[in-house]
RNA sequence: GGCCCGUUGGUCAAGGGGUUAAGACGGCGCCCUUUCACGGCGCAAUCAUGGGUUCAAUUCCCGUACGGGUCACCA
């Protein structure tokens, strides 16, 4: 590879929200940078007036903040080669698309709308591949001046080669090739004055001094007419490297009819930034080492090209779910706390407990921030339940037993003044002691009690220190009420 | 349909001419344990297919099937 300090880009359209696969996209992008010291440059490609969306600006930069994939050139920041505004960019692409036209490797074309739709269904209706019939390929040179004069509306086409191959090389797939005659004579520059993608790209690739070339796979097939313009302007082509998509499934994309298509879907369903980012860079493309666990800065280091994969990933919830528990079990308490504790008010609104200590529950029992709620509204007030929960087979406890329990230990909790964790541990094990019965004939009764719930964050000693020594005894009472009969 | 690309367990995937074909998620089982989790241990499960090449193909070549992409004055 060249010398050259390596600079990559992210050039998104403002059309909407972030798809997650244009954000792993400008991920990859990013950490190619990133590992090669180079720079990660933002592009708005907003040269389609029809498509442009308000905001949609907005969305990319925030999400883009919001990962931590930090631009070092761009619309907002400005840097040696803007504007990073396509549309700001106009004269540009109408000087580089005339330039063409003068060394003979484009043209103009006058034909309108309605002509190339007829031509097109002629073509389909006779089994033929839709092109451009190339009808104003050889104009004269008087007819061009002649249209020019009177203002006919035209485009600039590209001089496709009629004969010959065209090979491109790409990171991933190696050299392809493919025959000119395939090619269609593609619009360069519309009719009002915007470059088409399929020329901006490459202008503003090259002018920008981008090496590396990051792009979904649906380019793949456009990739030799782009080498062709390259060529014809007689520019270095840079390194390519095409990512596969996204799938629902073995047979579809991931797309915005599934409603989890966007980064804000899964940030609002209770993801973390980093957890997401973390799995998305594992679809399609796979860590040397056996390490999934990555932060940002450790994907930098740990990224490579050769771990890309050519074959298309189906996006995996489960396991998005997996990575996101992780993240969550891994950080500490007090930032648990703090990010859990908005989601334990939607159930809870009792101001006498402790949210670190119920947090402290919770942390290893969160895989999503929206598990939070169902598993602590038993706090405010105890729910109804079957006293077939006091049965347990492991547990030895049955309805009998569970009330003989229940009655033993609330003098012990009545008496007891230290009501913390320890302190009731204590009691409850020198109970356990006195009475000479395993753990469980003892402790199972007391959670269903003071939960009546099947699975708590905790076991009861917990939950009892949670709801308070008040609660909790007339919650022992409630089930001891409830056994007899 | 033409052209281009792809295909390793349910999913993400490593590997690559000779391997017991990694690992993770999920599933199942066991252990730990006052429930559930967490943690630990273990089990089941994969090279799409047919031909070559080769002493030897999951790996290389060709075909087939299946899937994807593309064929716009969209990007």
């Amino acid at each position: 590879m060249s010398n050259l300090k390596v600079r990559t880009r992210f050039a998104p359209s403002p059309t909407g929200y972030m798809h997650i696969g244009n954000l792993r996209t400008a991920l990859f992008t990013y950490l190619i940078a990133k590992k090669n010291n180079g720079d990660f440059i933002l592009r708005i490609e907003d040269t389609d007036q029809e498509r442009f969306v308000d905001g949609a600006t907005e969305v990319i930069y925030q999400t883009l903040r919001d990962c931590g994939l930090n631009w070092d050139e761009g619309p907002d920041i400005g840097g040696p080669v803007g504007p990073y505004v396509q549309s700001e960019r106009m004269g540009i692409f109408k000087q580089y698309a005339e330039e063409l036209v003068q060394k003979g490797e484009a043209y103009y074309c006058f034909c309108d709308k309605e002509r190339l739709d007829e031509a097109r269904k002629i073509q389909q209706a006779s089994g033929m591949t839709p092109a451009y019939d190339r009808h104003c390929r050889n104009l004269s040179k008087e007819e061009i001046a002649q249209k020019l004069a009177a203002g006919t509306p035209y485009v600039i086409r590209q001089r496709v080669p009629e004969t010959g191959t065209t090979t491109f090389h790409d990171e991933l797939y190696g050299d392809i090739s493919v025959e000119n005659a395939v090619l269609d004579d593609q619009i360069l520059l519309k009719t009002d004055g915007m470059p088409t993608y399929n020329f901006a790209n490459v202008v503003d690739d090259h002018l920008m001094g981008i090496t590396h070339v990051v792009r979904g796979n649906e380019y793949l097939s456009s990739a030799p007419k782009y080498n062709l313009l390259y060529q014809s302007f007689g520019w270095e082509v840079p390194i390519y490297i095409h990512v596969e998509h996204i799938m629902r499934d073995a047979t579809h994309k991931l797309s915005k009819r599934d409603g989890d298509a966007y980064f804000g879907d899964f940030v609002k369903k209770g993801y973390l930034i980093p957890a997401i980012l973390n799995y998305i860079a594992l679809l399609g493309w796979a860590p040397k080492g056996e390490q999934e666990i990555f932060s940002l800065e450790e994907l930098i280091n740990e990224f490579d090209i050769s771990g890309l994969a050519k074959s298309p990933a189906i996006f995996d919830e489960v396991k998005l779910r997996a990575i996101n528990g992780e993240y969550i079990r891994k950080m500490p308490l007090e930032q648990f706390t703090e990010i859990a504790t908005p989601y334990i008010k939607q159930t809870v609104s009792r101001t006498d407990v402790d949210y670190s200590v119920i947090s402290a529950c919770l942390q290893n029992r969160t895989e999503m921030l929206t598990d939070i709620p169902e598993q602590v509204d038993f706090i405010d007030a105890l729910p109804e339940y079957d006293t077939a929960l006091y049965c347990h087979k492991k547990m030895k406890t049955n309805e009998e037993n569970s009330l003989d329990s229940l009655k033993a230990v609330l003098p012990v909790l009545e008496a007891l003044d230290n009501w913390t964790a320890e302190g009731i541990h204590e009691a409850l094990f020198a109970l356990i002691a006195e009475l000479e019965v395993k753990n469980g004939l003892i402790l199972w009764p007391v959670r269903v009690a003071v939960s009546g719930k099947q699975f708590t964050p905790g076991g009861g000693i917990e939950i009892c220190e949670i709801i308070g020594k008040d609660e909790s005894i007339a919650r022992i009472k409630k089930g001891i009420e409830l056994l007899t009969k």
